[in-house]
DNA sequence: TCTATGTTTTTTTTT
DNA sequence: AAAACATAGA
C-alpha cells in the first residue's frame, strides 16, 4: 500500500476548516459516516458539496485510505468534477481510489475477474452501432420478421432486461408469463453466446457480469467488500436494478454506504432507472440514518414556487419542502409565440436584453426536451451573432470514420475481434461482399471459432471462390503486418499508416461527397488524440467508456442542451421553449408508460426549472413543424399547473392564449387532440400562408467583404469553406463539413481571420 | 458484387 | 424534406 506515504497520522485539527460554512443538515450528512446514510438533496442544496466535503472528511481523518473508497458518479464529467474539488479541499491530488461511473467501476472489476464469466481480460466493449448490427444478424438468422421486431427494438428488449439484472436464463423464469414472445429470449440467449465468442460484451453486461462474479466468486466478492470501507453514491434516483444488487453486493460487510439523490430529479425510468431504489433504502438498509437537505441556495423564492406547485402534482413522492431565505427575484415569465421560429425570435431578443444588462452569455442556458430543438435557435443565434455551444451533441468517438479506424486498430490488438472484422473487411471497397461474408459465419458459426479465425484458415482452402479468396488473403496478410509493426511503433504512427496503407484514407480522399474532407479532418485529429496515449489498451477502453466530448476552451458562450443533460447545472437565467402539448410531455413517454411516463415528464419539466438561479423564461409556440408539416399545439398542461401567483404572462404580437390562459389555474387541455386543426379547441390564428421575408435575417454587419473565388472563409455555423461562385452578396460556398450552401457574404470571415 | 431506384420512416431522453 | 432502407437490375 504504497498510499501510507500520503497521509502522515497526524490527527485532524478539531474543527476542519472545511466543515465551515455548512449548515446543520449538511454538516451532519458530512459527518454521519457509520452505518448507510441516505441523503435526500433537493435540487439546489448543496449536494456536490456535501459528497466532496464528506469524501474529504475521511480521507482527512485517516479513516480510509484511498483505495479502499468507492464513488459513484453518473457522468465522467461529475466524477473529474469531484477529483477537481477534493484536491482543492484537500490542497492535493489524491490517487488510488475507486472513483468513477459505474460503468467505468465495472469495467474495471471485471478486467481483472474476466476468466470467471467466460472473458479473456481484453475483451471489446461493444457500441450502439456493433450491438444493432449482431441483433440484426441474428434476427435474420433465427429467422423473425424484421419488420415486426426492428433491431432497435429487440436491442430494447435485451436492454432493459439487464438493466434489471436479469441473464438470459434468469428472464425465463421471471418473465416467462409476461412477455408473449419466447423468441426474443432465444434471441438474447443466442446474442450473449456470440458476444462472449467474441469476447466482447456491451455497456449493460459490465455491470451484469460483475453479479455473476459476485454469485460465482464469493471469495472475491469478499475481498471487495472489505476492501471498500466506505462507498458513496450520487445520483441515487437514476440507478437500476442491476447497479442497485452491484452496490448492495458491495456494500455487505462494512455497510458504510452513503448513497445522495432526489426522487424528484428521476429521469431516466427510459434507461431502467428505479426511483424505487430509494424508497428500498431503508428496508435493505435497516437502521439507516436519513437526512433531508431541503434548504435551497440556487434559486430565488418564484422560481422555487412554482417548481414546488409543479411537482406537487407527482403521487408517491418522498416528498420534501424547499426553502430559501433569499427574498426577492423575478416570476417565472411565460411567453407565447406564434411558431417555433418567433420563438427563437423572442428569446434571441430576451438574450440580446440579459446582455445589455451585463449577464454574461455562459450564464444562459437555452434547455430544450428533444435534440431536433436546437437547429432553429442556432440558426437564429447565428443571424444575431450570439456566440452559443450544442451540449451533448454528436460525439467524435461515435462518428463514422472514427468507429471504422478503431476497428482496424481492435482487429490488430484482438486478432479474434470478429465485430470489428467485419465492420472494415470490405472497407474500402476490396470484393469481399455479403456472400462471402455469409459464408465465413456460418463456417464460423459451425467451427465455433471467431471469424477472423475462420478468414486466416479458409485463405489456404478451396471453401472461397478464386477471387475473394485472392482478396481476404490479401487483406489478412496485410493486417497481419500491421500486427508486427505494432510490436515496434507507436500506435499514432502505426495507426497512420494503417489508414494510407488500408486504402482508407484514400478512399475518403477519392469521394467526392461534402463530408469527405471534413472525415478526413477527424481521422487526423484521431492520429493526435491517440498521441496521449502510453498504450493503445488504454485508449481503447477510454473510446469506450467517456463518451463525452471534451470541453472546448473558457470562452464566454451560451450553452443549448437536453433537459437531461442539464440535469446537475445551473445557470443565471435558463428558458425553457417547447412546453406544448406533442412535445413535452412527450407523446412517446405517455404512450408507453402512461401515468408513470407523465410523471417523469414532470420531474423533467421540475428540473428545468431548478436549474435558474434568477430568471425561468418559459415559452411556448402556437404552432410547430413536426417531420415538415405544420401542426398546432395547445400549451402543455404543465403550464396549467404552475400557481399563478409566482409566473407572469409575457404574450407577444396579440398573442391570445385559449380559454383565457393557462394561467387562469385548474385548466385541463385536453391531451388527446393537440393537432386537431382549425378551431381544435385553441383560438390560435393559422399560419399565415404567405411566406414572410425575414428583415432581420439580413446581415448588417460586416458589408462590402470581398471573396473572389476560391478564397477559404469561415462561417461561423458551417465552419471552414471554400468560395465557389460570388455574385454580389450572395455566396456559393463548399464547406469542409456542412457541404455546398449558398450564404451571405457578412455571415463568413476570410479563413485567417476566424477564430 | 455494386449501383440505381423506389419506398419507408424520422425526432425523446444516454452511461 | 431528408435520410435511411429495401429491392431490383447491371
Amino acid at each position: 500500500m504504497t498510499e501510507s506515504t500520503l497521509f502522515p497520522p497526524d490527527v485532524p485539527p478539531a474543527q476542519p476548516g472545511y466543515l465551515a460554512g455548512l449548515n446543520d443538515r449538511q454538516r451532519d450528512a458530512v459527518l454521519a459516516l457509520d452505518g448507510p446514510v441516505l441523503v435526500l438533496a433537493g435540487a439546489g442544496t448543496g449536494k456536490t458539496r456535501v459528497l466532496t466535503t464528506r469524501l474529504a472528511h475521511i480521507l482527512a481523518s485517516g479513516l480510509a485510505w484511498p483505495s479502499q473508497i468507492l464513488a459513484v458518479t453518473f457522468t465522467n464529467k461529475a466524477a473529474n468534477e469531484m477529483k477537481e474539488r477534493i484536491a482543492h479541499l484537500l490542497g492535493r491530488p489524491v490517487e488510488g481510489w475507486w472513483l468513477g461511473t459505474f460503468h467505468a467501476l465495472a469495467a474495471r472489476i471485471l478486467r481483472a475477474q474476466a476468466e470467471l464469466v467466460g472473458l479473456k481480460p481484453n475483451f471489446t466493449i461493444v457500441g450502439t452501432d456493433d450491438q444493432l448490427r449482431l441483433v440484426k444478424q441474428l434476427i435474420e438468422a433465427e429467422g423473425l420478421d424484421s419488420q415486426r421486431w426492428p433491431s432497435r427494438v429487440v436491442l430494447g428488449i435485451i436492454e432493459r432486461w439487464k438493466d434489471r439484472g436479469l441473464t438470459p436464463d434468469k428472464v425465463s423464469r421471471a418473465e416467462m408469463a409476461e412477455v408473449a414472445s419466447g423468441r426474443i429470449l432465444d434471441l438474447y440467449h443466442a446474442y450473449q453466446q456470440r458476444l462472449l465468442t467474441l469476447n466482447a460484451c456491451d455497456f449493460g453486461d459490465l455491470l451484469l457480469h460483475n453479479l455473476t462474479i459476485f454469485q460465482k466468486a464469493p471469495d472475491q466478492l469478499a475481498r471487495y467488500q472489505s476492501q471498500f470501507r466506505y462507498i458513496l453514491v450520487d445520483e441515487y434516483q437514476d440507478t437500476n436494478v442491476a447497479q442497485y444488487l452491484w452496490l448492495r453486493a458491495l456494500a455487505q460487510q462494512h455497510k458504510n454506504i452513503c448513497c445522495v439523490g432526489d426522487d424528484d430529479q428521476s429521469v431516466y425510468g427510459w434507461r431502467g432507472a428505479e426511483v424505487e431504489n430509494i424508497l428500498k433504502f431503508e428496508k435493505d438498509f435497516p437502521g439507516a440514518t436519513i437526512i433531508r437537505l431541503e434548504q435551497n441556495y440556487r434559486s430565488t423564492p418564484h422560481i422555487l414556487a412554482a417548481a414546488s406547485g409543479l411537482i406537487a402534482h407527482n403521487e408517491g413522492r418522498l416528498g420534501k419542502t424547499l426553502w430559501t431565505d433569499v427574498n426577492e427575484g423575478e416570476k417565472v415569465r411565460v411567453l407565447g409565440a406564434w411558431d417555433g421560429a418567433e420563438e427563437a425570435r423572442q428569446i434571441g431578443d430576451e438574450v440580446e436584453t440579459l446582455q445589455r444588462r451585463g449577464t454574461e452569455l455562459k450564464d444562459i442556458a437555452i434547455l430544450v426536451r428533444a435534440g431536433f430543438q436546437t437547429r432553429e435557435f442556432e440558426e437564429r443565434f447565428i443571424t444575431l451573432g450570439i456566440s452559443y455551444r450544442v451540449i451533448g451533441g454528436p460525439r467524435f468517438y461515435e462518428r463514422q470514420e472514427i468507429r471504422d479506424a478503431l476497428a482496424y486498430l481492435r482487429l490488430i490488438h484482438q486478432p479474434d475481434d470478429g465485430l470489428a472484422f467485419e465492420r472494415i473487411v470490405n472497407l474500402p471497397r476490396r470484393g469481399i461482399g455479403d456472400t462471402t461474408l455469409k459464408q465465413l459465419n456460418e463456417l464460423a458459426r459451425a467451427q465455433s471459432v471467431s471469424v477472423p479465425e475462420v478468414a486466416r484458415q479458409v485463405v489456404t482452402t478451396d471453401e472461397l471462390k478464386p477471387a475473394a479468396r485472392r482478396a481476404l488473403g490479401s487483406f489478412m496478410n496485410d493486417v497481419a503486418r500491421w500486427r508486427g509493426l505494432a510490436q515496434t511503433l507507436h500506435h499514432a504512427e502505426l495507426t497512420q499508416i494503417v489508414l494510407d496503407e488500408s486504402g482508407y484514407t484514400a478512399m475518403w480522399q477519392a469521394d467526392k461527397s461534402i463530408e469527405a474532407p471534413g472525415r478526413l479532418e477527424n481521422l487526423k485529429e484521431l492520429v493526435r488524440a491517440l498521441e496521449d496515449f502510453d498504450s493503445l489498451e488504454g485508449f481503447l477502453e477510454h473510446v469506450s467508456l467517456v463518451m463525452e466530448n471534451a470541453e472546448s476552451g473558457p470562452r464566454d458562450q451560451l450553452s443549448i442542451m437536453t433537459l437531461h443533460g442539464a440535469k446537475g447545472l445551473e445557470f443565471d437565467v435558463v428558458f425553457l421553449p417547447g412546453w406544448e402539448e406533442g412535445l413535452f410531455p412527450h407523446p412517446r413517454s405517455l404512450d408507453e408508460n402512461g401515468i408513470k411516463g407523465l410523471e417523469e415528464e414532470r420531474r423533467l419539466a421540475y428540473v428545468g426549472l431548478t436549474r435558474a438561479r434568477r430568471l425561468a423564461i418559459i415559452c411556448h409556440a402556437g404552432s410547430r413543424r413536426i417531420h415538415n408539416q405544420w401542426q398546432n399545439a395547445l400549451p402543455s398542461r404543465f403550464l396549467a399547473e404552475l400557481p399563478a401567483a409566482h409566473i407572469e404572462r409575457q404574450d407577444h404580437q396579440g398573442f391570445r392564449p385559449p380559454q383565457g390562459g393557462a394561467l387562469a389555474g385548474g385548466l385541463d387541455w385536453p391531451a388527446r387532440s393537440y393537432g386537431s386543426g382549425f378551431g381544435g379547441g385553441g383560438s390560435y390564428p393559422q399560419r399565415r400562408m404567405a411566406p414572410t421575408i425575414d428583415l432581420e435575417a439580413v446581415p448588417v454587419r460586416k458589408s462590402g467583404g470581398v471573396y473572389p473565388g476560391g478564397m477559404r472563409v469561415f462561417h461561423q455555423k458551417f465552419g471552414y469553406g471554400k468560395v465557389l461562385t460570388a455574385e454580389g452578396d450572395k455566396l456559393e460556398i463548399a464547406f469542409d463539413k456542412a457541404g455546398v450552401k449558398k450564404v451571405m457574404a457578412g455571415f463568413v470571415v476570410p479563413a485567417d481571420q476566424a477564430g
